[in-house]
DNA sequence: TTGAAAGCGTTACCAA
DNA sequence: TTGGTAACGCTTTCAA
């Protein structure tokens, strides 16, 4: 409850001087500058940002918004984010919109919009037309990270190469009869995703002059469970295929999982291939399209740091953030 | 960047009048009030967060101090405590501790500390003295989730209860020759949650008159991979146990790989059980002791904002939170 | 190098 | 039911 001018009192001098001698700017005598700071600390002293954001115009506090906080993708780039925000002594006001549609409006507008953060950071997820206006009417810097949002620059992989390298792995080991586990994600709120990684494998398959066939589109939901499921129907066929491509890591394990249900190998009978290397991957000996959260959400937070630092002019532009191939045990060439 | 006084302009009503209008507080005409609220849409105004923070001296903020969010746990109490938060038009000032000791300091001071929430939240984590002092001297509600803090209340199951119970399971079951997979949480920094889940092995082992074998006393780090290793190594001795406690489901989760990795069957030759329900427990057939992680990060939430509500006396004291044993197919009689 | 004082955008109290 | 006006606790400009 001590505030600024307690110090001031106590040290003996002006308000100004407490108030610049603790942040550091220059002409401030370092007899002066020490005495402050003492009394400051005996005191505990410690500055309200609310009051310091009205006066100064800067909050030092980047909003990020995030579908979900329990999902692999979000956390890893929530701890790059975090990473960076950190060593600018910024930070964060987490908006979990939770999948809750219903809820965006409020979360939007008594929270978001408040100008209680500098600059906005989005993972993943979609923008109605009004949100997007709001958004940039705000006028502070915003990005999104992980998926492409139309109007606003975003940092991510890119989803279809990405799923067509996947699968072109598969094609070049030989394999002809390939499944795809796509599907929606309820909580993460970005369809495109999902759909470009699947025209990523079309691509490919087409591309080597292979068949999709209907019935190896499955929907996993972008979970483990759900995954197991759908692919363990598809086992129980008389007709399977050789090998799978999963747009997930985590479906890609409930791949694995089924096969195990279903008494088949991996990757002798059926091999498989993910998008991501989540934690567990390499647990499994899953052979993946690997990328990197922590990164994209790090650099997402040092642009938009950059730009409210003013010194290089906000850069425009999105970002494509690498992947790269994995090959762990879980793919193999076909048994013919 | 409408301010208030934009408003009130075009409506032709003092500021005053606003601010009552838009908040909904009460002796303001039915007509005033529709009759600002349809300009401030149009201007698309939305009050500051920090100036009406410092006016009214509430900031409508929770603070949550996470050790990481990039665990099970963490994730589900913050779901929870988000939930109640929106419930009550509060938002989430997140504070990551991510495990670097060096920062906590900084942490502390330049953001927990600086009057931008109304009460604090913590999960898992142990104070300093000193912390602690400043926190209490905050004078704003505080509590703890899930690990015993001496000197705050907190919420969590009895960790000690729950690992003597789940040990029992294995006892009732027969066993007679069981490991236990402990070890610290290099990320949750709370030491007293695995020292209590050993020390509730150690209760029912020596309650059953069975030997606690120093070898078969593992450190999994609370993570899959080092516990699948630690298994490993012990599944190779000679003398193995016929079943395993594992201080959370991650590692009985890496138990259970482990046992396929030494070609063992699960639970015919190694039984499994583990502690917490994660939300992978199911598809590993994992028999565990449920918590709710959720549940007890809402019930933290609703505790501090009735606090902050000032209706009900403030509670003073911890909330022990349930947990209750799920039978799955990862524990059995052992095969004599 | 220091101090005085004018904001910053609200809320809340007291008058009208 | 409304309006005027001190706070709230800082930052920042301008003088000293």
């Amino acid at each position: 409850m001590t505030s600024i001018d307690d110090v001031a009192r106590a040290a003996g001098v002006s308000i100004a001087t407490v108030s610049r001698a603790l942040r550091g700017l220059p002409n401030v005598s370092d007899a002066t500058r020490s005495r402050v700071k003492t009394v400051a600390d005996e005191l505990g002293y410690v500055a309200s940002a609310g009051a310091s954001g009205l006066a100064s115009g800067r909050t030092l506090t980047m909003g990020v918004v995030v579908p979900s906080v329990s999902r692999w993708f979000y956390q890893m780039a929530l701890e790059g984010i975090d990473e960076e925000l950190r060593r600018a002594n910024y930070d964060m006001m987490l908006f979990n919109l939770a999948a809750r549609k219903g809820d965006r409006e409020r979360v939007f507008h008594r929270s978001i919009l408040r100008k209680r953060t500098d600059a906005l950071i989005a993972l993943c997820l979609e923008f109605t037309p009004s949100e997007r206006e709001q958004l940039l009417s705000l006028g502070h810097p915003t990005i999104v990270i992980g998926g492409p949002v139309k109007g606003i620059r975003h940092i991510g992989i890119d989803e279809r190469a990405t799923a067509r390298a996947a699968t072109q792995h598969l094609i070049t080991l030989g394999h002809r009869r390939i499944a795809h586990v796509g599907g929606d994600d309820d909580e993460g709120l970005n369809r495109r995703v999902p759909l470009d990684r699947r025209r990523g494998f079309r691509d490919a398959m087409e591309a080597a002059g292979l068949a999709v066939r209907p019935e190896w589109l499955l929907s996993g939901r972008f979970s483990l469970a759900p995954s197991r499921a759908v692919v363990n129907e598809m086992l129980a066929s008389a007709e399977r295929p050789t090998a799978i491509v999963a747009n997930s890591d985590e479906m890609a394990i409930g791949a694995i999982m089924a096969a195990h249900d279903s008494g088949l190998q991996v990757p002798g009978d059926l091999s498989v291939i993910g998008i991501d290397n989540h934690d567990l991957a390499e647990s499994f000996g899953l052979t993946t399209m690997a990328q990197d959260p922590f990164e994209q959400g790090a650099l997402g937070a040092r642009i938009l740091l950059d730009d409210l630092g003013g010194i290089v002019p906000p850069r425009r532009t999105s970002v494509t953030a690498p992947s790269h191939l994995i090959v762990r045990t879980s793919t193999a060439p076909p048994i013919h």
